[in-house]
RNA sequence: GCUCCCAUCGUCUAGAGGCCUAGGACACAGCCCUCUCAAGGCUGGUACGAGGGUUCGAAUCCCUCUGGGAGCGCCA
């Protein structure tokens, strides 16, 4: 049987980590038993559900790469199947119209709290057989009252509910309108979904869930629920750490392979290995080894991987990340060319392609002025000399290439008999305009002669100022 | 309140009875390397929530407690 999994959000909110981590976990389990990963758009709550959600959503999965073989589908659309299935199952007694107000509803539950109970729909209209006039009805599901439900999770193992903890849940509104637990079981048969992958949170949910597939003919799919990510303070995710939309992550230069090795390390891992590429995710993960406790977000580890992932890049796969940030700065750049050299002499040290990219804009247009601090110290009548001898040095250059910018540098400094840093810091400062950038033989190297000698010269002007 | 889930360094985790004087990673501190920043290398501190069992032996199995989380909506 084809191993058919799905991810199920409802574009309510934005889709942060948390969603994005059981996505990913859904999408890799189809991809290892080389199945079927389908998207199913949640959104039967029509007051709650945005475009601006839905549209985050879309284009999450696409950032990071995980495509869906089958969808996007919309519940919304799905409505006449669930209407039918809402007449089968009162057709064949599985459900039943309720005509209890809400007025009453919530002093039953007020009643129930009040003597310590679980609050629960006590089945008034189960045997009702007149409607109540002036009241529109809901449906609710006739669940099971005796006997147990046993959810077999592949985290959890085994976990037994009893049918009497349970109530009839409303599967429709008194507008008709079909809620959550039931489409989600409409679906999930309809799609033949084999396994479910969600949040642990839905765990309660299921033996429900089971009943009503059961009541439809159905045969339960086997669940692996995940646990939920935490804030890096340990509490519930929020605002203020992660849960944050996705896209986020990809305005602060974030690599979307990085992104998804940090999420697949939470509550999971092989071995002592903390960087895995797609390939290796998708050959290594299995959901049961996913663990059971609750995991922090920990940002401080995302932009580690995020560091690992750029120096684990090829030059072409960084430019074309890096450029979107390099224009955001005000810097469109068409030699793709020189983009990929100068990612290659920076991918060691950026932890952001954001950050990469502002350390970066010198290669492409000259710095509008000195940093200070750097200009104070390096750029001193001391370093004049230097300057100029390399300068001449390099314009009498045959080739304009790494080693031979390296030689030129090495024989200023011990022509002068200074230390190397007093010749590479003050073209540094020269070129970049800061007092750091890659290895100056690189940098001068992608920058190119005519730049770094007019920018020398520049720099011996000023110099001459001080 | 009731039901369900969970519990190893600050954080992510390894550990499926002896290999554990508990390993790795992030972060932190120090040192080395060094043209800057990084990267890299080395060193260091910090953890099995508590109490009972079972066993020759328990981080690992069982029970209780404690702590955390989720669900109990005409939300998803």
């Amino acid at each position: 049987m084809t191993v058919r999994t799905r991810f199920a959000p409802s574009p309510t909110g934005m889709l942060h980590i948390g969603g994005v981590r059981t996505a990913l976990f859904s999408w890799l389990y189809a991809k290892r038993h080389g199945g079927v990963f389908v998207l199913r758009i949640e959104d039967t709550d029509r007051e709650r559900s945005t475009e601006e959600a839905t549209q985050v959503i879309l284009d999450g999965m696409e950032w990071l790469g995980l495509h869906a073989d089958e969808g996007p589908f919309y519940q919304t659309r799905r409505m006449d199947r669930y209407r039918e299935v809402l007449e089968q199952f009162l057709a064949s007694g599985h459900a039943y119209r309720c005509y209890c107000t809400k007025e009453e509803l919530e002093a039953m539950r007020a009643r129930q709290l009040e003597a310590k109970q679980k609050p629960r729909y006590d089945g008034t209209c189960r045997h009702r057989t007149e409607p109540r006039p002036g009241v529109d009805p809901v449906i609710r599901f006739k669940n099971p009252q005796e006997g147990v439900v046993i959810v077999e999770d592949e985290i959890h193992g085994n976990v037994r509910f009893e049918n009497s903890e349970l109530d009839d849940l409303i599967i429709a509104r008194s507008d008709g309108t079909p809620t959550y637990n039931f489409c989600v079981v409409v679906d999930d048969w309809d799609m033949r979904i084999t396994h479910v992958i969600r949040g642990d949170d839905h765990l309660n949910n299921t033996p429900r869930q089971i009943n009503m597939l059961k009541a439809l003919g159905g045969t339960p799919p086997k669940y692996a629920h995940v646990p939920m990510i935490l804030g890096a303070d340990g509490a519930k995710l929020s605002k203020r750490h992660g849960a944050v939309s996705v896209l986020q992550y990809r305005e602060e230069g974030y690599l979307p392979e990085a992104l998804l090795n940090y999420l697949v390390r939470l509550g999971w891992s092989h071995g002592d290995q903390e960087v895995f590429s797609l390939e290796e995710m998708i050959r290594l993960f299995d959901i049961k080894d996913v663990n059971k406790a609750a995991s922090a977000f920990n940002p401080d580890k995302l932009l580690w991987l995020n560091q690992q992932h750029i120096m684990r890049s090829t030059p072409e796969h960084l430019a074309k990340h890096l450029k979107p940030h390099l224009a955001a700065l005000g810097v469109p750049v068409d030699d793709e060319e020189k983009l990929a050299a100068v990612a290659k002499s920076q991918q060691e040290r950026a932890k952001t392609l954001k950050e990469m990219a502002q350390n970066s804009v010198f290669f492409f247009r000259e710095p509008a002025a000195y940093d200070e601090k750097a200009a104070k110290k390096n750029l001193t009548a001391e370093a004049k000399p230097a300057l100029e001898l390399v300068m001449e040095k390099l314009g009498a250059l045959e080739t304009w290439s790494a080693a031979a910018i390296h030689q030129a540098v090495n024989d200023t400094a011990t022509q002068l008999g200074v230390g190397l840093g007093k010749v590479a810091q003050p073209i540094r400062v020269a070129v970049s305009g800061t007092s750091v950038s890659p290895p100056i033989d690189v940098t001068l190297e992608v920058l190119g002669r005519e730049m770094t000698l007019q920018r020398l010269k520049k720099a011996v002007e000023y110099c001459g100022r001080v």
